[in-house]
DNA sequence: TAGTGGTCTAGACCACACA
DNA sequence: GTGTGGTCTAGACCACTAC
């Protein structure tokens, strides 16, 4: 455990900050009373001084922060204030916050990395299925939601080029590791959809049943790549706080006549997942095949 | 202006929500005394109770929502509670806060959509730049740090095959429509870089001008798209709170010979773009021809 | 000047995890 | 039980924007 630091700590500017100074050096209590508008913040002035402690290594990777009465009371500074700062330090995923247990630094992001080779045009990886096989893990239907006139299915409508009514849905949730790590909804331009397949917590690959309950072929016509805040619907899906970054990765699939088939759209939590393309031939030299995990 | 609604707003539960049950179904005040304690916080009954409003065209597109004091009246709760739960719809993109001014509830999400087509292999399209051509907009750089052991160093040096010591780094700031839109990092195994291309504030397409003036011809190597929050040196260069979802685009560019001669990483604002990968040859039909942008 | 959102405090009660 | 983080209140002062 970190050493308890007694005293007030002097939160004014911090290295390489533009305003904020006040005459003398001595260490002062940041109260109420605003002597000089320091500008900045005071939980961001906080915040960067935890990432300071954090980059110093005073506090490890995986070792527990001070509690919030323990950082209030170093810095004197309000309880609430505390909690603003680590919140952010939370959302920029340097720290993770156990309710009931403690604030811990977050290890330097492992993540699962899925290669694609984009000129190959028949193959289903880019899902995140493959990357960890595990049991209990898998996909699995949350519901079959009427397609009605939501954003979402005005744009799935778009997509196809079909009417709403014309349309099915079907949404899912992707496990992994225990924990939720992509939410993902299909739109495809027939139904009804066989009732066993779209059964709540029903498991296993969905596009690939779906395909073959359908009798047709899927080939990719386009994917992309996009960053948004987890919205309260998926935040609450995937167990993450509301505005969590999520990898969105979204597109068309059709069949080989080029009849768009299926609207498919993921939203992936982003510290589990990273999508890598390759654009040259598998390397010779051996010595850096491709692009390195971060650690997985 | 939306009409403002009078008197005490009943938070409980709301539609499709599980617990949170009381007796009687009389209007009450949720006060500090929890009679019954609801499980779902009050802050996010209240999110849920103002996306329910959004969605119905109570509050369209562009409206400005009540002010806090007025919400704060009208739910019965205190304004930090309210604060709490508009801030949790701006994470998720759905409100803009204008300090001063107001919060609005923002349009359904205009993005730029950059096409890239993975099966050709010289190209330079999938930087921002071809997106929106305009005046005082560009890439500038804003600095070329020395290459120390940070991670984000360290991780470059891995990717490049080379030492640390062996890097140089320039960081450059993409501005598009007056705001900024990327924040870039490069890392090239030589140096002494030219001091007037990466001068700070200097203008101009850095990859292309760094390659010619080093003489290298650079192709793609590999590319990798992953989702990240801001982090505190981020969120001040692209002017956006900690935690906003991040578009990452990383990857390695390297000479015809197969050495790798440059890892960029980009942190695009989430917002602004999207990248969009064709598998599929051009379309014959005319129709669809290839995905819809959002809306620009 | 008036109204908006931004920050900060002090104090309270709560749910959760763990021993 | 003890300590952790989670929620909520009341009140205050501030900075920014627009009129």
């Amino acid at each position: 455990m970190p050493p308890l630091q007694v005293g007030i700590v002097d939160l004014r500017g911090g290295a390489g900050h533009a305003r904020g100074s006040v005459g003398s050096g001595a260490l002062r209590r940041i109260g109420r009373v605003a002597t000089n508008p320091p500008s900045t913040p005071l939980y961001r002035r906080l915040a960067r001084q935890l990432q300071e402690r954090i980059d110093a290594g005073t506090y490890p990777a995986g070792a527990r922060l001070p509690s919030e009465p323990e950082l209030s009371a170093e810095f004197g500074v309000n309880r609430l204030t505390v909690r603003q700062a680590v919140a952010e330090l939370e959302r920029a995923a340097v720290v993770e916050i156990r309710r009931g247990v403690g604030t811990f630094v977050r290890p330097p992001a492992v993540r699962v990395s899925i290669a694609v080779d984009p000129r190959s045009q028949r193959f289903d990886l880019g899902s995140v299925h493959s990357a960890l096989p595990d049991a209990d893990d898998g996909e699995f239907v949350v519901g079959a939601p009427p397609v009605a006139g939501s954003p979402e299915d005005e744009e799935a409508a778009r997509q196809l080029g079909r009417e709403t009514a014309e349309l099915s849905r079907v949404d899912t949730v992707i496990r992994l590791g225990g924990r939720a790590r992509a939410a993902c909804s299909y739109w495809m331009p027939f139904g009804p959809l066989p009732a066993d397949l779209v059964r709540p917590g029903r498991p296993g690959n969905l596009v690939l049943d779906l395909a073959r309950a359908a009798g047709v072929e899927l080939e990719y016509d386009w994917r992309a790549f996009g960053a948004i805040g987890a919205d309260l619907a998926d935040a609450e899906l995937l167990g993450v706080p509301a505005g969590t970054p999520l990898l969105v990765r979204e597109g068309v699939s059709c069949t080989p006549d080029g009849t768009p088939a299926l609207y498919v759209r993921r939203r992936i939590d982003g510290s589990s997942a990273r999508f890598v393309l390759n654009f040259r031939e598998s390397r010779q030299d051996g010595a850096q095949p491709g692009p390195q995990p971060y650690g997985l």
